[in-house]
DNA sequence: AACGCGGGGAG
DNA sequence: CTCCCAGCGTT
């Protein structure tokens, strides 16, 4: 077993705190307590938890329960969707599965309002299947132990903290191993003002030996959309594309991208610019595929048109230009990425 | 992939 | 005051 496992689970049995839903891994509680406990502090929580047991004290109690009571014992805890598929959870367990629980992930994941989080915890306390949790807390332990700056709001950081848990995981108490990272994260490994000189895993935590525990988790948050009307100059000679060095100044600062312009949105306005630009008679012939695809495979969306000279112009013979029109949504951080690259092919 | 759900705490 | 938290269901 992994030091780090052993210093945790020997952690929590020490320090765990005294939660009523402790005392028992009957299914049933550990569900209500988890349902309870989704987006709610324990110490919000906890009172409510009491309320619902000594009203429901079992899964048949709670199924034959009707909504209107249901809401009236949830009132002041916000999500009332919860208490909904609570009891409609309820029924499912007494229906289908005749008043007992399921006992695997995957059965337990049928039940309405238990997602990969909950199913995960009832699974590995109740049952004991070796499977990870993966919520708040747990990112939080996972990316610090392991100086990860994967954004954790983003499918790669999910993917990482789920296969270290998985390798951290021990099979004979899962349980007990999930909410050790999960107690640690709340009382030790606290989003500000970690305590790492209390922590069992000090020794084994990467950021902590680099000192930038404050700094993680990362979040990519929520990308700002900036819709950016562009139109593009493409000047292709023979096997060659004319490309700009950006100004240190504005978006995409040192970047390549196409020569822009500057004329109005409609078609009639880009020509017109196109022409006194390169001083030639121009026209639109068709809209080109090739481009289209260029951008769109880089999830760009843009709009593209083609436009070629009657005359070549100023390049001379076998020189070609070509004007292309992007209308992007895609967030500005993103598109900087994308940017120099989708240049560099070109170059 | 993005949004809505809600009360509570932080800034 | 506004922003943010964090699992789940819906679209």
């Amino acid at each position: 077993m992994e030091k780090t496992t052993e210093n945790l689970l020997i952690w929590y049995a020490k320090h765990k705190r005294n939660l009523p839903w402790r005392e028992s891994i009957n299914p049933y509680q550990i569900w209500l307590s988890e349902i309870i406990l989704q987006q709610t502090r324990v110490d919000q929580g906890t009172a409510y938890y009491l309320r619902f047991i000594s009203a429901f004290p079992t899964v048949f109690d709670l199924a034959k329960a009707d909504e209107e009571s249901v809401l009236k014992l949830w009132q002041g805890l916000g999500y009332y969707s919860r208490a909904r598929n609570l009891r409609l959870a309820a029924q499912m367990v007494v229906e289908k599965f005749n008043g007992q629980f399921p006992t695997s992930y995957d059965l337990l994941l049928t039940l309405k309002g238990v997602g990969p989080y909950t199913a995960a915890a009832i699974a590995s306390i109740a049952f004991n299947e070796p499977v990870p949790v993966v919520d708040g807390n747990v990112f939080r332990v996972i990316s610090r132990l392991m100086a990860s700056d994967l954004p954790i709001d983003r499918p790669s950081g999910l993917k990482f903290t789920r296969e270290q848990m998985l390798r951290l995981i021990p099979s004979n108490e899962p349980g007990n191993f999930n909410q050790a990272v999960m107690e640690l994260g709340a009382m030790v490994c606290k989003p500000v003002n970690p305590d790492c000189n209390a922590c069992p895993i000090q020794t084994q935590c990467l950021a902590h030996a680099s000192k930038i525990t404050s700094n993680l988790p990362v979040k990519a948050g929520k990308q700002k959309v900036t819709a950016l009307n562009i139109r593009y100059a493409m000047v292709i000679f023979k096997d060659q594309i004319m490309v700009r060095l950006r100004s240190e100044k504005g978006i995409w600062q040192g970047l390549y991208d196409f020569p822009e312009l500057t004329f109005e949105h409609d078609e009639i306005g880009c020509l017109h610019e196109a022409e006194s630009l390169f001083g030639t008679k121009m026209t639109f012939v068709k809209r080109s595929s090739t481009f289209t695809h260029l951008l769109s495979h880089r999830r760009i969306s843009a709009d593209v048109f083609v436009l070629q000279a009657e005359q070549l112009p100023i390049i001379g013979k076998d020189c070609q230009l070509i004007a292309l029109s992007a209308l992007t949504t895609v967030p500005v951080p993103r598109l900087v990425e994308k940017m120099l690259p989708l240049a560099e092919n070109l170059i």
